[in-house]
RNA sequence: CGCGGGGUGGAGCAGUCCGGUAGCUCGUUGGGCUCAUAACCCAAAGGUCGCAGGUUCGAAUCCUGCCCCCGCUACCA
């Protein structure tokens, strides 16, 4: 569990202004804030980073083809993603956008220090470039003749290219790859790196001739920095001007997890760790690497296929906290997987509404119709405490490598059995009951299942930080009071619950396509 | 020979590293309950674990070969 005062920074991808913001972008951005956000309420000095990267010759064309300027081009763009983090929920802590002119001097700054290393040298490069994939190819890489990413024929280009001596570092990062803990995770990605790395390492070109929208190599000023070598340094340029005169850096680096997909995990995996060994820095602590969503069908996403789901509609027809619940509920986290409207139709339904939402539904109104709405200040039953620690602990345990939907589903066996434990304890038999023994049993059970809804609140406060406030709120609860320790399972409460709210969940009729 | 992921009851998945009665959710069927958002609970049916060999007392799990899907800077870049 993330300790009190513990360094605690997060980072998304910046993500590229070439397009607009999709199901994708949310998914990293809600993951992000679903670890930050537990991390913060253990107590940890949490910070959470994510924006835009706006350089490079695609940002360049689709500039000059709109008959903008790039940066022209960018902004809206750069504040629809701005507005992603907040159409999900996402408590980000700071936006970096590369355009930031804190950002491009830090750049500038960035690979002075690699110069200095010694690190970088000037060769020319020939070879065929793909412009789509901002790529260097060889003859072999070719399938007939084109790139093999985008099936497009790329140009014959020689320029002069300032090169970063990457196979300097390459025992260095096995070094790493071999520590503890796992630099990379899920494990399967470690290794595929690992391979990678021991396959041999080639120099990388960190600069582009042709391309002019991109921060300016500062003692060579006809380059411009690749633009993924810009990107890259964003996790550490952010902190330098995220909080005004105020350089971050000293408290918050190095990272304590960078989420990124798959398909961007060699950049991230050895090329970022290279050049922040060759600038002088530390490595971030840990990357996770979480699969690619598909579509309902399990093919990838694509509007011709029609498969594509969008987080604005699963939004507005479900809430954001269900499309957060969902995305990580539905696909183990760091595998890939299938989503789609009629899936979370069923989950939002099956476990949102009927057992968790009727859960706080059911709970409530016993206590308001046995006993005036007072919780019960009475011991919780001995088996559901002692099963909510054991929940609690299994939650953290898969918290720690950001298994979220492990974390999930331990949370619904607490949800289960308390439905189960409504069955068998049938408060509405010891209601009606004269034995002498049934009120005492009626409290201890409305004690318990307030509890029992308290602490899934608690728990569930990350995934989904609108509702759980509610849920607390239902059983007469301060919305905020979510710290990880208030996880215990304790005793009635004694205050009244409130059921003005209404339905945690209402039923939805129809499900968007 | 680019890299990687995967083929387990109708659907989606776990289990495969460390061989030993095949597990979960949904769906289906039957039953129970009435506090609750027609929600909840119980039970049952349903699988030659992609194919073919091999190792072993025993293989979804190990070895060999083969077949088929899929992804690779995220909505046809």
């Amino acid at each position: 569990m993330p300790r009190p005062g513990e360094p605690y920074y997060v980072t998304t991808p910046i993500y590229y202004v070439n397009g607009e913001p999709h199901l994708g972008h949310a998914y990293t951005t809600i993951a992000a804030d679903v670890a930050t956000r537990h991390a913060r309420r253990c107590g940890a000095d949490a910070f959470f980073l994510t924006g835009t990267d706006e350089h490079g010759a695609k940002v360049q064309q689709a500039a000059a083809a709109a008959g903008v300027t790039p940066k022209q081009w960018a902004d809206p763009i750069a504040e629809r993603f701005r507005e992603l983090a907040r159409s999900i929920g996402a408590a980000n802590d700071f936006f970096i956008r590369t355009t930031d002119p804190e950002h491009e001097a830090f750049v500038q700054r960035f690979v002075e220090r690699m110069r200095e290393r010694g690190d970088l040298y000037e060769s020319t490069y020939a070879g065929l470039y793909c412009t789509a994939c901002e790529a260097f190819y060889s003859e072999d890489d070719l399938v007939d003749g084109t790139c093999p990413e985008h099936g497009t024929v790329p140009t014959w280009t020689e320029e002069r290219n300032t090169f970063f001596r990457l196979s300097a570092y390459q025992d260095a990062l096995l070094a790493r790859y071999a520590a503890e803990p796992p630099f990379v995770l899920p494990q399967t990605r470690l290794n595929e790196v690992r391979s990678h790395v021991e396959g041999g390492l080639r120099d990388v070109s960190i600069t582009r001739e042709s391309v002019s929208w991109g921060v300016p190599l500062p003692w060579d000023t006809d380059q411009a920095i690749y633009v993924w070598i810009d990107a890259l340094i964003n996790y550490t340029s952010a902190l330098t001007y995220a909080r005004p005169g105020e350089d971050l850096t000293d408290r918050l680096w190095p990272a304590r997890w960078q989420l990124l997909g798959k398909d961007i995990l060699r950049f991230h995996a050895v090329i970022w760790p290279a050049m922040l060994l060759s600038a002088g820095y530390e490595l971030p602590r840990q990357l996770f690497i979480h699969g690619m969503l598909a579509g309902h069908d399990g093919h990838r996403m694509s509007k011709t296929r029609g498969n594509a789901m969008d987080y604005r509609p699963a939004a507005a027809a479900y809430g954001v906290d269900a499309l957060r619940y969902y995305l990580l509920r539905e696909v183990g986290f760091g595998q890939d997987g299938g989503v789609g409207y009629a899936g979370m139709h069923e989950r939002y339904h099956g476990e949102l509404a009927n057992e968790l939402g009727n859960l706080v539904s059911r709970s409530a109104a016993m206590v308001e119709r046995y006993r005036d709405g007072v919780i019960p200040s009475v011991p919780a039953t001995p088996e559901l405490t002692a099963l909510a620690a054991e929940v609690a602990a299994g939650y953290e345990h898969r918290f720690e490598h950001l298994d979220f939907t492990g974390a999930l589903e331990r949370v619904w066996e607490l949800v289960r059995a308390l439905n189960r434990y409504v069955e068998a304890r049938a408060p509405w038999e010891l209601a009606k009951s004269d034995e002498p023994d049934a009120a005492a049993a009626l409290d201890e059970t409305l004690a318990t299942l307030c509890e029992g809804v308290r602490v899934l609140a608690v728990l569930l406060w990350p995934f989904m930080p609108a509702k759980a406030p509610l849920m607390l709120a239902a059983v007469g609860e301060a919305g905020d009071d979510v710290a990880f320790g208030r996880t215990v399972l304790g005793r009635g409460s004694g205050r009244t619950v409130d059921r003005t709210g209404g339905s945690l969940f209402p039923r939805i009729d129809a499900h968007p396509e």
